[in-house]
RNA sequence: GGCGUCUUGGCCGAGUGGCUAGGCAGAGGUCUGCAAAACCUUCUACAGCGGUUCGAAUCCGCUAGACGCCU
């Protein structure tokens, strides 16, 4: 029999996570997290990862399965979420997955170029480079290393043009020749699925959730990691914000509402990431899961 | 009641006669290892009416509103 992918998107705070328990349930499925902040076992609160009930209802994958210290990222996911795929498909056929990172859900479905390792000296000297330098001096590297990349990329984003320097640099090899994603396939089918709701709702939602994680203890939370605050995990909505509370810098109120408004602007973002994805069929966020399951089972079925 | 100061887009805020500040919020978007990240695009406003002028957010008058001082 064929083996399926259920993948579950949407902005946050809609429902995925509850969407995912009821499919899980009934399709007696394991659940891939591909939200890549619930990965880490110190932030539960702030990142809105399932809790501890919901996650005995189900077999998760990928939910607190790293700390804030590891160093993780799209490539070590894609990995290890295709190996764990494999694995759970030898139980059952249909495996779900859910979460709002769209990049991390992209590099499951569609595959991900590998590329070797980097040295991370490489990407340090490039940030003393770019704050000494200045962009500029970035992009005329980075055009001169690989002029195919730089015609593509977005050379305005640090991040963009620092990425395809290291890869030049510490292969000594342009950047555009790990490209060939086309060739990539899973030996899975994916169905995906995605919720959606009017702005405004969303927007509600969103701001209740916060007042919800300040009141369950986001603030106790945040300050056990306070001292990580420098780590990339820790660049993160709900803790950056209370960070310059700890400072002194802001108030407790003002770093509140700058959360909700972080939170609504990410939700922003992946609507518009999820919205490419012209295979995804979209159900209001108040859809019965019996009509998401009718709607799968026909896909379950045309697809076998 | 008198005198004075002020009135710029959803908000903040520069601009003293011709050259559409800027920031924030919002909206739209980008995306192959930092992705809850990072980045890009975008919103022609000068309280109202009249006047001066080739030309007014900028000068003059009146009206309205806000604030301050005086009686």
């Amino acid at each position: 029999m064929d083996k399926y992918l259920i993948s579950i998107v949407g902005p946050t705070g809609i429902g995925k996570t509850n969407l995912s328990l009821k499919l899980a349930t009934n399709y007696n499925s394991e659940i891939i997290s591909s939200d890549s902040r619930q990965f880490y076992k110190e932030i539960p609160i702030g990142t809105a990862a399932p809790t501890l009930l919901e996650l005995k209802s189900a077999k998760h994958h990928f939910i607190h399965h790293i700390s804030i210290k590891d160093n993780y990222n799209v490539g070590s996911f894609h990995k290890d979420a295709n190996i764990q795929i494999e694995k759970s498909h030898y139980s059952n056929p249909v495996v779900i997955m859910v979460g709002g990172s769209g990049l991390y859900v992209d590099a499951v479905i569609n595959g991900i170029d590998e590329f070797p390792k980097i040295d991370p000296e490489i990407r340090s000297l490039l940030k003393i480079q770019l704050s000494t330098l200045g962009i500029e001096n970035l992009q005329i590297e980075l055009k001169k290393l690989d002029p195919n990349i730089y015609n593509s990329i977005d050379i305005k984003n640090p991040q963009r043009l620092i990425r395809a320097l290291e890869v030049c640099k510490g292969t000594n090899k342009p950047y555009s020749s790990f490209l060939n994603r086309e060739k990539y396939k899973t030996n899975f089918k994916t169905i995906s699925i995605g919720l959606k709701a009017e702005r405004r709702l969303i927007y509600d939602r969103i701001n209740n959730r916060v007042d919800k994680m300040i009141k369950n203890g986001l603030l106790d939370e945040a300050r056990s990691v306070f001292k990580y605050r420098d780590l990339n995990s820790l660049n993160t909505v709900g803790y950056k914000e209370l960070f310059n509370y700890f400072d002194g810098k802001w108030t407790l109120e003002y770093a509140v509402s700058e959360i909700k408004k972080n939170t609504r602007r990410y939700a922003k973002r992946q609507v518009t990431w999820f919205n490419k994805n012209k295979k995804t069929k979209w159900f209001e966020h108040d859809t019965t899961t019996a009509e998401i399951i009718s709607y799968l089972n026909d896909e379950l079925l045309i697809n076998s």
